[in-house]
DNA sequence: ATGCGTGCAAAACCTTTGCACGTCA
DNA sequence: TGACGTGCAAAGGTTTTGCACGCAT
């Protein structure tokens, strides 16, 4: 179960358990995409309209240091989160229509560490985002 | 020449070349790594100490207007901007420690295309960004 | 019981905008 | 000369912070 798996690992960095903090989680939780700070607000609200949104913020800090959150940053739109359950990081194919962001398997290639090689660079980390229409959305495209 | 070639794409795109563009697009020809807003403003005013902020901003979209700006969005830290004088679009080797942000040849590779193949996806843009230690720095870290 | 977490309001930051004036083509 | 570009200051938006109180452990 997805609940239980992110607050032990909260509980095991030390945090507590808190309404709030359920809440917040339970809207990633419950969201099948990606959402703004914005929306993730409003949807707290929606079960405990007393939410504010310095808790969210607060929050947001807390599940990235538990490594429970996914942020991804698009060139021109605000920056999206999710819950990250699947690995110590991953990377997704977007939807430019309904947002959804599908995690996908590992991207470093033989060809890129090639280049690195020859370049003598010693990578650290790296951040793929692929952004176009999902199989449903591409059927439905007419604007 | 940096400086003709994107003041003719400039005016291709019918923008005029002012004093403070010019000082603003000097910088990040000067400039050997990618920038944040702040260092921009505050380069741009050592050669032109009227430059205000905003024409910074109204720059940023003449310069995206006209595919000249890479725009690079770190998870953790400002977006930094540098000249795009290569192709329409680039990826790029970024050093943790000297800023420097070097361009690459592209990733999309057949393991790649598969995937979308196989979920049917339609990759409309996409975005990779790899950091680490570039040659000269990995021989300096201590810290 | 104690200290972490929260709500609230204010502060701090960052970006955009309206207006009057200047300047490039 | 006319339209675009700029500086300035104010507005708008987002994120952070201080403080007092409440609640999880």
């Amino acid at each position: 179960m997805d609940y239980e798996k992110v607050f032990n690992k909260l509980k095991e960095k030390g945090y507590k358990i808190t309404k709030q903090r359920k809440v917040i989680i339970e809207v990633l939780i419950n969201c099948n995409k990606p959402i703004s700070i914005e929306e993730w607000l409003l949807l707290a609200k929606r079960n405990n309209p007393n939410i504010n949104q310095s808790t969210i913020y607060r929050n947001i800090d807390v599940l990235e240091d538990a490594s429970l959150l996914n942020k991804i940053r698009p060139k021109d739109d605000k920056i999206i989160y999710s819950l990250n359950l699947e690995h110590d990081h991953s990377h997704f194919l977007i939807c430019k229509k309904c947002g959804k962001a599908e995690p996908i398997e590992c991207c470093i290639n033989e060809e890129m560490i090639k280049i690195l090689k020859d370049k003598q660079f010693n990578l650290i980390e790296h951040n793929l985002e692929l952004y176009g229409y999902c199989n449903k959305c591409n059927k439905h495209i007419d604007n």
